[in-house]
RNA sequence: GGGCGUUUAGCUCAGCUGGUAGAGCGCCUCCCUUACAAGGAGGAUGUCGGGAGUUCGAGCCUCUCAACGCCCACCA
């Protein structure tokens, strides 16, 4: 015999005491700890790793929620589950927040040396790291871990050194000359990607350059007046006749006298500017490849800081100088020179490092790529063959777009904290080496520069679970991934790169499904970003509504087609208030438990009521499974959402009201509230894991496992379908509703119990009689008489209601207005007229008749028939009325 | 320039394979009925952006126009 101690159920959930308590209790049992050598069916989920330097944001939170809703789920299924957690190093981000650090102290990287800055980036990214995941254990991660990775440990350095040593000796890595997108504020490469383009107001600037040893001159258009110095031709179209004689011919650089020749070439565009361009192939990306095509020599006039080489080749006045200082004084130089012919304003597109906003400097170095055209063709692939598929499908195209015109892939970077690339220089002969470890650390250093944090990353499902040694039983159990689930916003990034990689070296995929949410805006519509100050901090939203809350609201906002999701603080009291609900019904069922048996329910004597609950939660059940499998995580919150609040608590727990009251249903309502709330439980769990794991602790049940995420997920049972049952509560509803209708058109106080009259027959006269006991409860009468037909003398002074083919009579002398229940009637009758009149239209029409499925035929006959019955019956009714 | 998305009730948005529109919030009425006022009961509200087409039938499919948003490429 099980007791609740009910005082110790409070009646407004608390949140953040049962949470935390919960989550110890999982991490006490060891939950969430995967076991590689278990005979169930693998799935598992790596964590898109956040940045050490990072603190969760609602991104994080949103991705989470759903990575654990879905590992949950199939805990509960069946499946040995494994979450992977774990951080990125975040090569530039990070390396960026220790110097500022050192800035304060006034010292910069370069005051400790390399060692000393990595050492003191280790104990940084060491501090923080557990933070970021610390964060997410308050989102109920249900992670392992036990199998945490960090992007710069020892296992993904040794994937990453393996992998470029295999890509390396395949030809796939090179080292070369390149134009690149140079940040000078964070004084390195990066790669296309982490270049955003924004728009300026600027100057095109028309300068002159003269002809050598002839009159004439030719006029450029450029934005960018301080690289002049480096100039190497004056390109036009070959098919420009304004330039045609001048091809071939030398011009004087202005300012410095430099001599250049007039080229032609295909690239430049005669209707922009001049028609005339400059090269500079040290320093703009179309440029070099101009130069290259005319075998011109690039001439560097910008250093690596962004400042004015001093070189012969640059004007004296302008050395040093920043490129901007730089530019304003050539333009002063130019001017006095009467070179500028003249300023035309512009807007145009300037290259931005995502990191820093810093205009970023297109600057010819050496670099190591990955070329990735040979690699990108088993992704590609993988999509055609459905090895691949993203959710939702539009981004296929997105993925395949860019995958399909892929350029190399600039890795290396010119910072400390990394991944420092395994070639290795001989000191006096300058000999290259690429291998996993330094062949001789006498006479070979290693190359300086580190690998871009998206090459480590782009490996993490390989290297968490144990590549380069397929024959770890992670990898052996648990790769590939069942699903990745992240944003759209790096989707380039990170995951094409995994797929490459993934095929690359395992041959497969690394997931078989890319989950794609939309991400996270506020009310406006706008990206949350710490500088707009439009955050909402999830932590903040946890200790105001709740994990659960935040869970719950944040999957509920999720749409199929992933769109983005706009949310403000207020939205979370929609998830608090069903927390509140579920553990408001829990508490009712509890108090209603004295003397339960744990006997399981009774299926011979079940009411009509609890057929129909058993029947709506098995429907339920079926469709959460169904939507779960295919990604609709925000209709299963709606499904659940609805089931409990509308179905279990509005109807069936104060249906259980009435039956706990009578000594022979007593016991098996009992059942049937606690079997209904335990499956409901789980199935919630999922998406709300604390307060269904807190409830379901506190339910005196027989239970299989000692935890609820551990137990068997519902799925749809034969045995608990009660179709007929289902469609006779319909009517209980029907009867209940108009009765409440009727009570409240006539302000008839809650404290005034009504007498019925009810004109029915056959079987929906033994449904009335079944339901008695509902009526009078749910809709507040005293005493229902059966009457005949021809009886209908009652009708005059009395409210009515049609349900299915019985007529409803509620005498109500002196309370009621005839003229109002007139028009209260002829209002419904309108809505009838108006449906039965276009169904009448449809089944009228022949061509209707023989395109619709008969089916559809048949059931609008039906609804005809059922309106018209209804009809009359109303018509009958205004007719007695008025006499 | 190329691609994608959005436009449905006052607000925020659902609506899967075409069968006469839904939720939450807000609003109006009533109710502290012994689980819950973070609650209960009842109610009002939409020519589904405009136009055309396909179909027996269109919020959903096709075309077109419009507005807003995003991504990619980038001409000095």
């Amino acid at each position: 015999m099980a007791t609740v101690d009910i005082d110790s159920i409070p009646a407004v959930y608390d949140a953040k005491n049962t949470e935390e308590e919960i989550y110890k209790l999982w991490e006490s049992e060891d939950a969430f700890k995967a076991d590689s050598s278990s005979q169930k069916p693998p799935y598992s989920i790596v964590i898109p790793p956040p940045n050490v330097t990072g603190v969760l944001h609602m991104g994080h939170a949103l991705d989470g929620t759903l990575q654990d809703i879905l590992v949950r789920y199939h805990r509960m299924s069946g499946y040995e589950t494994l979450w992977v957690p774990g951080t990125d190093h975040a090569g530039i981000a990070t390396q960026n927040v220790v110097e500022k650090n050192l800035r304060m102290e006034g010292k910069t990287r370069f005051d400790l040396g390399r060692e000393k800055f990595v050492e003191k980036t280790w104990v940084w990214a060491n501090e923080h790291k557990s933070s970021i995941l610390n964060q997410f254990k308050r989102l109920g991660a249900s992670f392992d871990r036990s199998r945490e990775r960090f992007t710069l440990d020892k296992g993904c350095s040794d994937a990453v050194k393996e992998v470029f040593v295999r890509l390396y000796e395949k030809g796939l890595i090179y080292k070369g000359a390149y134009i690149v997108n140079w940040c000078p504020r964070c004084q390195s490469a990066i790669s296309d990607i982490e270049t955003d383009y924004e728009t300026e107001k600027s100057n095109l600037w028309e300068i002159s350059y003269p002809l050598k040893d002839e009159p004439g001159a030719i006029v450029v258009a450029t934005t960018r007046p301080e690289t002049i110095y480096g100039d190497v031709a004056i390109a036009v179209n070959p098919t420009d006749y304004k330039y045609k004689d001048l091809v071939g011919k030398t011009v004087c650089i202005p300012l410095t006298g430099r001599e250049i020749p007039i080229i032609a070439d295909d690239y430049v565009d005669k209707s922009f500017g001049t028609g005339a361009l400059k090269i500079t192939p040290a320093h703009d990306p179309n440029d070099y490849e101009v130069g290259k095509r005319h075998g011109l020599k690039p001439i560097w006039v910008i250093d690596e800081q962004g400042k004015m080489k001093t070189c012969e080749e640059v004007h004296p006045d302008v050395q040093g100088l920043d490129r901007f200082e730089a530019r304003e004084k050539t333009v002063g130089l130019l001017k006095l020179n009467n070179s500028l012919i003249r300023i035309v304003p512009i807007e145009h597109n300037v290259g931005k490092c995502q990191r820093c906003n810093t205009t970023i400097e297109p600057l010819l170095s050496e670099q190591w790529f990955v070329k990735m055209e040979p690699l990108a063709k088993a992704a590609i692939e993988a999509i055609d063959k459905g090895e691949l598929r993203f959710v939702p499908e539009r981004w296929t195209k997105n993925y395949l777009g860019w995958m399909t015109n892929i350029r190399d892939w600039c890795i290396s970077r010119q910072l400390w904290w990394g991944h420092q690339i395994p070639a290795y220089y001989h000191k006096t002969t300058g000999e290259m080496v690429v291998a996993k470890e330094n062949p001789d650390p006498e006479n070979y250093v290693q190359d300086s520069d580190v690998m871009d944090t998206w090459f480590s990353s782009g490996l993490w499902p390989l290297s968490t679970l144990g590549w380069p040694n397929t024959e770890n039983p992670d990898f052996k159990k648990f790769y590939p991934t069942s699903v990745l689930v992240t944003g759209f916003d790096i989707i380039f990034f990170w995951v094409a790169r995994m797929i490459v990689s993934g095929y690359e070296f395992s041959g497969k995929a690394p997931f078989s499904t890319v989950y794609i949410h939309g991400l996270i805006r506020d009310e406006l519509g706008q990206k949350m970003s710490k500088s707009k100050g439009n955050t909402i901090d999830p932590v903040g939203i946890i200790d105001k509504y709740g994990c659960d809350a935040l869970r719950f609201t944040l999957t509920s906002l999720c749409t199929y087609g992933g769109q983005d999701i706009k949310i403000s603080d207020e939205r979370f009291e929609y998830g608090r208030n069903f927390a509140n609900k579920i553990w408001n019904a829990s508490r009712f069922v509890m108090i209603n438990l004295d003397g339960v048996d744990n006997k399981p329910i009774d299926f011979g004597s079940l009411t009509i009521a609890d057929k129909w609950i058993l029947d709506k939660l098995n429907k339920t059940a079926k469709e959460i499974n169904e939507n779960i499998e295919n990604y609709r995580i925000g209709e299963t919150a709606h499904t659940l959402y609805e089931f409990f609040w509308n179905s279990y608590c509005d109807w069936y727990v104060e249906i259980a009201k009435i039956q706990l009251n009578d000594e022979k249903l007593k016991a098996n309502t009992q059942r049937v509230l606690l079997y209904v709330l335990d499956q409901t439980l789980r199935l919630l769990h999922p998406i709300m894991p604390h307060i269904t794991e807190a409830i379901w602790q506190k339910l005196p049940l027989q239970k299989d496992e000692k935890l609820l995420m551990k137990s068997k997920f519902p799925t749809y049972s034969e045995k608990l379908s009660f179709e007929t049952e289902a469609r006779e509560m319909e009517f209980v509803f029907e009867t209940i509703k108009s009765l409440r209708n009727v009570r409240q058109a006539f302000n008839i106080p809650v404290s005034l119990k009504m007498n019925i009259e009810i004109i029915s027959e056959g079987k929906e006269e033994e449904i009335f009689k079944d339901i008695e006991a509902y009526i009078k409860r749910l809709a507040r009468v005293e005493g229902i008489k059966y009457i005949d037909a021809k009886e209908g003398e009652g009708i005059k002074q009395s409210a009515s209601a049609i349900v299915g083919n019985s007529k409803i009579i509620i005498p109500l002398k002196d309370l009621i207005d005839i003229n109002s229940e007139i028009e209260r009637q002829n209002k419904k009758l309108e809505k009838i007229l108006n449906e039965k009149k276009s169904l009448l239209g449809r089944v009228n029409n022949p061509k209707f008749v023989a395109n619709a499925p008969v089916e559809l035929v048949n059931q609008t006959k039906e609804r005809i028939e059922e309106l018209e019955q209804t009809q009359k019956a109303i018509e009958e009714l205004v007719e007695s009325l008025k006499i």
